[in-house]
DNA sequence: ATTTATTTTTAGATCTGTCTAAATTTATTT
DNA sequence: AAATAAATTTAGACAGATCTAAAAATAAAT
């Protein structure tokens, strides 16, 4: 278990996000997640590579390795369980926690993790809905899908949201739309893609394309 | 409101408790403290000072401006903060908070610690019985003395422990002495400064000078 | 298959924080 | 008051992290 600097865990986070499910991620793509530039990246993953953290051929883009995938976990589980102690307990709005939760991230002690997890009822997921890692890294992968492919009439739970924003937020409370919340879609309008949806028994609400866009949703409870 | 680096504030906060009520501090003295190297220590200084952190002239010694106070009162505030949750509400022993503290108090954010005080109900003292500072920087500064100067059977309560270590919190476990705990000295013996000391309605013990040199009480509740 | 454009890497610089070894200043002794 | 000792600063080096500008490799277009 050794330590890394909050530096490399930034850059570690960021090809864990990129990458996805098992793909491989370039140098533009990373320096442009990082607001950094492309000749930093290389540097930094030079270093990863001789670290062990990650696959790099170069010009030929980079994945982490298992280990590299490892210390990843551990960093969104920290950031993850953060942000809902900064929601549950001190009362922060949705869109405030993350800016705190990078910082706090880096904090790696792993008792401070542990018993902060004990302390907070070992939560399933963040307040944005992303599931939290386990205290051995295992994360439930649950699937999801877009609103904008939930079938008509096909109850579904909020489960996540895309963007992050302020702005959203706004929205999504005006809409009486969080996380957990019970839908379905009525109707969707070809002409600008918008649709109706009703959650629970309020008044069917249109809501635009690129809301929806950023809803996801899971079935079942 | 400017931030520092981690660095920055480590040397803030130890010249803050070395200089105690308005001494000077030394660059050898300094270097000590943080297990450093004197001119790694004149380097900061000179920083520190570009800043208005600190009044430091060549070769006379240096201590911190009122702003430089102020940081460093900030600094305090956070670590006590944090020890205080970590004990109360992780379940953290004495001994373990210290360290863990060292790292989450360079996180800044005023919204997350003036939260956190909330979330904590305001607490006075940190878990070695050190005052904490409040939003706005004041800390009390309540007159302690040392067991070794306590008046016999004057009746007094443990405010504050010096040494914050593992080995001198088994001892005081084993005595039941905590902060918060009433006592008198009934007797001091001159041949090893030993004392005997009465805990409430418990039998009297004995303890060692060296203990006692390393517990303040307070008058009064 | 060349040429052109894009992506990525290298070279060289800067800034922070640290160190060792040498020089300088201040304090203490004789 | 000199000589010696101790404390402090300077000089020069180095590692981590970043950047700009130039070179090299790869991809796309003609
Ligand atoms: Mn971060
Ligand atoms: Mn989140
Ligand atoms: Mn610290
Ligand atoms: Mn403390």
């Amino acid at each position: 278990m050794l330590n890394y600097s909050t530096s490399e865990e930034n850059y570690i986070k960021a090809i864990y996000r990129l990458q996805g499910s098992d793909g491989t991620v370039s140098t533009n793509a990373l320096a442009n997640a990082l607001r950094t530039k492309p000749a930093s990246v290389t540097d930094m993953m030079k270093k990863l590579k001789a670290k062990k953290l990650l696959h790099y051929q170069p010009y030929q883009g980079f994945r982490l390795s298992q280990e590299g995938s490892r210390v990843a976990l551990g960093i969104i589980r920290r950031h993850r369980l953060w942000e809902f102690f900064l929601a549950e307990k001190l009362r922060f709005s949705w869109d405030e926690v993350h800016e705190v939760a990078e910082e706090l991230e880096h904090v790696s002690n792993k008792k401070l993790i542990d018993k902060l997890d004990e302390f907070l009822g070992f939560p399933r997921v963040d307040p944005h809905g992303d599931p939290i890692p386990d205290a051995s890294g295992r994360i439930e992968i649950n699937k999801r899908i877009c609103l904008t492919e939930l079938p008509l009439l096909q109850v579904a739970i909020v489960s996540n949201v895309k963007d992050q924003s302020s702005p959203i937020l706004e929205l999504l409370e005006h809409m009486k739309i969080r996380i957990g919340t019970k839908l379905e879609v009525k109707k969707r309008f070809g002409f600008d893609e918008s649709m109706e949806i009703k959650i629970g028994r309020l008044p069917a609400v249109l809501i635009s394309k690129q809301l929806a866009e950023n809803i996801f949703v899971k079935y079942e409870g």
